[in-house]
DNA sequence: AAGTTGACGGATG
DNA sequence: TCATCCGCCAACT
């Protein structure tokens, strides 16, 4: 499995996370039959290209907080993954972090990958 | 070829 | 609950 492939992979399951939900990175590596790569979402996230129709801003870390090294991307992603959550309706607590308990997704059945 | 790095996660104190 | 320390593994140096 090439980078490319994995990544794609990585990108299929993202696009099933609903609008107004959230997953974690864990949890996508798990869902693509990649456990303990957590860390492998992050890097295919990292060389997303600009306008693909990913909701990469749903992706969240295992303790409901969102990235804030994403900025090394080039653009301030912390502040852009802020608002676009916000305007999912996803609330934050004081400490801007997200339950999970409310909004993690909780896949239903088989993820239909490629799709 | 070997060491470092990272949009992570779980265990521990 | 927060801070730290490891485990993880492929891309990069």
């Amino acid at each position: 499995m090439t980078q490319d492939e994995r990544n794609q992979l990585f990108y299929s399951i993202i696009r099933c996370v609903p609008h107004g939900r959230v997953a974690t990175y864990g949890q996508i590596a798990s869902l693509a039959g990649l456990p303990k790569h957590a860390r492998h979402v992050g890097v295919a996230l990292r060389k997303l290209p600009a306008g693909a129709r990913v909701p990469w801003h749903r992706i969240v870390s295992s303790r409901g907080e969102i990235a804030r090294r994403a900025a090394n991307s080039g653009r301030d992603c912390e502040s852009e993954q802020y608002g676009l959550l916000l305007d999912e309706g996803i609330e934050f607590d004081d400490n801007d972090r997200i339950c999970l308990e409310r909004y993690q997704w909780k896949p239903r059945g088989e993820v239909r990958v490629r799709g």
